[in-house]
DNA sequence: ATATTTTAGTTTATATTATAAACTTATTTA
DNA sequence: TAAATAAGTTTATAATATAAACTAAAATAT
C-alpha cells in the first residue's frame, strides 16, 4: 500500500523552500524568492503554512533599515522532510 | 533553479496509479482501487485525467457479464513519469 | 525638497484541484 | 422477488495554489 504523503510538503513551492532550507543554516525571504522564482505573495503564504506546521521558524528583523525575514528549518521540519522523501520513494521507485 | 513539476503527476492518487501501471502490463479499475485505497469516484476522476493527458489508455469492456475497465500506461506516460522522477530528485536530494 | 521607483513583504480574491457523497445500472445472492 | 454487491459516473463541496492588488518604508532621481 502506498504511504500517505504529507500534504504540507506535497506542494511544489513548499517543497522547494524546504529543499533550500535543508541545505543551509538559514535563508532570507528574498534569497528564497530568487531561488524559487516564486512571487512574493505566494512565497509569503507558503512560508506561513510551513511555519504554522512547525516545519520552519521565521524571524522578522531588519537588515540595516530594511525589513528582513529569515527562515530556518526546525528539527520537526527535517524529520517531516525525511519522512516525505522516504514515502515518496515508494511511489517513484516503480518502473525499474 | 528548481524544475517545474508536471501537475498531472504531482498528485498523490494519480502518482500512485502511474506507479502501479509502470510495473504491470495493465491493471483493472478494481485492482487499482484496492491497491490505492481510493474511493471509486476519486479513482474514476483521476483515471480520466491521466487518460485525457495521454498518459494512460483506458479500455472499457466486460469480464463475464460485469463491466471491467482496464488501464495501461502509454509511452508518453512512461516518459512523463520518468521526467517527473528526474525533476523531483532535484527537490529531494537536499539535506544530505 | 519632492516625486518616482524599488524593496520587502501581506492580504485578499480567483481559479483550480482533490475528494467524497450521491447517484446509476446491472448482477448476484438470500 | 427483494436485498445486497459490483463497477463505475456525475455532481457538489471543501481545500489549495497562485497571482493580483495593496501597504509601508527606503533609496534614488529631478
Amino acid at each position: 500500500m502506498f504511504p500517505k504523503l504529507d500534504p504540507i510538503l506535497h506542494s511544489e513551492l513548499r517543497l522547494a523552500i524546504m529543499s533550500i532550507l535543508a541545505d543551509v543554516d538559514s535563508a532570507e525571504f528574498s534569497y528564497i524568492k530568487k531561488q524559487t522564482g516564486a512571487t512574493s505573495g505566494n512565497l509569503s503564504v507558503q512560508i506561513d503554512k510551513l511555519s504554522a506546521a512547525g516545519y520552519i521558524s521565521v524571524e522578522k528583523g531588519f537588515k540595516g533599515k530594511m525589513p528582513c525575514t529569515t527562515c530556518k528549518i526546525t528539527p520537526a521540519g527535517i524529520e517531516a522532510f525525511e519522512n516525505y522523501v522516504t514515502a515518496l520513494k515508494e511511489y517513484i521507485s516503480a518502473g525499474k
